[in-house]
DNA sequence: ACACTTTTGAACCGGACGGTTCATTTATCG
DNA sequence: CGATAAATGAACCGTCCGGTTCAAAAGTGT
């Protein structure tokens, strides 16, 4: 059990989040969150002077690891050809994979259960993670409204509804992160998510 | 401040909930719950026995008073005679109501934060509330299918997919239940779920 | 080797909480 | 009215938790 000064803070942020994801807020306690960083308490007390910036912390931490892992899932995107099916699909896989990572899920449940206590960490995260992967897709879809292979005017709508038909089903489906889904069910949930989506808003469709 | 034996097991389900709901399992005291109840707390004890099983029986009494008002949503999708998209509308906007209803994000939250540690409640509430729902719609949506009112031959993906288009929106729209969301705002999700689902599901269009 | 900073363990404090006990009061019912 | 059952308030207990204190130990820079 080496002293000294190396990275506490990062490991009593990682062990916090963990702590915090498994027990809840109010069940966890600082204690606990020592142990499982290998640290002791006053050190926690020294880094960050609070239970509640403790959390707030772990938090912001957690939430910057996995801001980019998101918004990694729709480079490719980017450079889409002719086939938007399979490029939707793709992103699509992505999208769900990282939606069900343990690490996102367990942001999002912490951010919902304390979003009362914690108002300032709902609007922080809920922006700096959700809306910019938002805003990154419509981005996407703009581009390929512009090169005409998709048929919209409101690339905000069409990311909205897009993202809703991938992570809508897999509430229920994963039993609300409690069971993991198989890798063949996220495949076919994004194969529906694409199918209906490009019933609306490929090229050539009747609606407006 | 009547004494006797009143339907005090009511009131505390009720103050119980509303005291969880605002503090969170872990946050809130019995005391509290007996004070928002006009109760004493060895009353609570009586009663229920513990604090987890007022949890598991506020959480269920919470759960059989919303799921009638979900399922009521769906009720004039029962004689839709030609204007499909008017009916979709309108129970798109009353399961829009019902979703926004405090209550019910409430139960959601509780049931997505305590998970872990109340498993069975999950199954429970889940499969009676959300499943219920889903199969309802379904139902619906495969009687349209039989009257050549809608094209579909799964109406579970139907079903589903049009849940997504109504509720995942909401997500960032309300912010994960904090913020209000005007009736217009509600309508205006309710139509474009209609659009994009009618897109993909109206008979004579192109996608198998 | 030296002074300086950080970490550690352990003990400690005040408060809150879950749950119980009990004598007293209140309502219900015959 | 009298007996029974339920509700009350208040005190109580053991425990746990957030947060602090402090002296000793371990690492760091020169």
């Amino acid at each position: 059990m080496p002293r000294g000064r190396v990275d506490k803070r990062q490991a009593i942020l990682q062990a916090a989040f963990k702590t915090f994801a498994r027990e809840g807020y109010g069940q966890s306690c600082v204690r606990e969150i020592a142990a499982e960083a290998g640290v002791a308490k006053p050190t926690i007390y020294n880094h960050l002077g609070d239970k509640e910036t403790l959390f707030r912390e772990a938090m912001r931490a957690a939430a910057g690891r996995t801001v980019g892992q998101g918004l990694a899932a729709l480079d490719q995107l980017r450079d889409v050809q002719n086939d938007v099916r399979a490029g939707l699909e793709d992103a699509g896989h992505r999208l769900l994979l990282h939606h069900c990572d343990e690490e996102s899920q367990a942001l999002r449940r912490l951010l919902h259960a304390e979003a009362a206590r914690f108002p300032e960490l709902l609007e922080l995260i809920q922006q700096e993670s959700a809306r910019h992967l938002h805003d990154a897709l419509a981005d996407r879809l703009a581009r390929l409204a512009l090169s005409g292979l998709l048929r919209t005017n409101d690339p905000d709508l069409a990311a909205e509804q897009f993202l809703a038909l991938l992570t809508g089903p897999m509430e229920l489906r994963s039993r609300l992160g409690t069971r993991k889904v198989p890798d063949a069910e996220l495949r076919a949930v994004g194969r529906s998510a694409v199918d209906t989506f490009l019933c609306a808003y490929a090229p050539g469709s009747v609606d407006a």
